[in-house]
DNA sequence: TGAATGATCACG
DNA sequence: GTGATCATTCAT
């Protein structure tokens, strides 16, 4: 049971989106403590990247891709829906890897809440849901996962397996495989499998 | 299958 | 300033 050091996140974000399965997403909400196991991830670089926010370089939305790894990068999708990225690679360097899908651990009345009553599968099977389930929202933006509020924890679980895919919901790069999820975690979001 | 809903970006 | 686009979710 212990936090991920800065260290971890300052990887490229493959290496990092794959290293984060089966860790646990930590947050201190109300009182509340919530967990998760990350199950879904996917990993977004920079100017190579053409599914990245970040292809064009910097912008004052995307600007904390660029900073310090350990750092949460939050932005609104659809005009009503949060997406939580973590922030990897160096100074200067834009990457990030979005967590897709939690398995709950932890606080599961408190997220059922927060998503209103939504069956135990579907508290986290989804960027926009887990954030909902988690309360996270652009005021989180560039919170520090060293900090006290938020953190990512190694409990010792190793996945069984890990698949990689196409990633998920994209106009352009969708032919790289920059999505990695625990096949037959029941928590993974809907979509496409690796073609299975 | 499509409605909801608003920040962001390119362009001028 | 405007218009197109979007790393989604939920109800039909």
């Amino acid at each position: 049971m212990s936090k991920l050091p800065r260290s971890f996140y300052a990887r490229a974000a493959e290496d990092v989106a794959r290293d984060l399965l089966g860790k646990v997403l930590v947050r201190m909400f109300e009182g509340h403590m919530l967990r998760g196991r990350i199950v879904e991830t996917e990993s977004y670089t920079g100017e190579s990247d053409p599914g990245s926010h970040a292809f064009r370089g910097p912008s004052p939305r995307n600007r904390v891709m660029f900073g310090e790894a350990g750092h949460l990068y939050v932005y609104l999708s659809y005009g009503m829906h949060s997406c939580m990225n973590v922030v990897t690679d160096s100074v200067g360097v834009a990457g990030a890897v979005l967590i897709r899908a939690l398995e709950p651990l932890e606080g599961v009345a408190a997220m059922a809440t927060l998503r209103g009553g939504r069956p135990f599968v579907e508290l986290c099977n989804g960027p926009g849901k887990l954030c909902q389930a988690f309360a996270i929202t652009r005021s989180q933006n560039g919170m520090d996962l060293e900090s006290t509020e938020i953190w990512i924890e190694d409990d010792g679980w190793i996945p069984l397996e890990i698949t990689c895919s196409t990633r998920i919901g994209l106009s352009a790069g969708t032919d790289l495989p920059l999505r990695f999820f625990l096949p037959d975690n029941i928590f993974v979001s809907k979509g496409k499998t690796s073609g299975g």
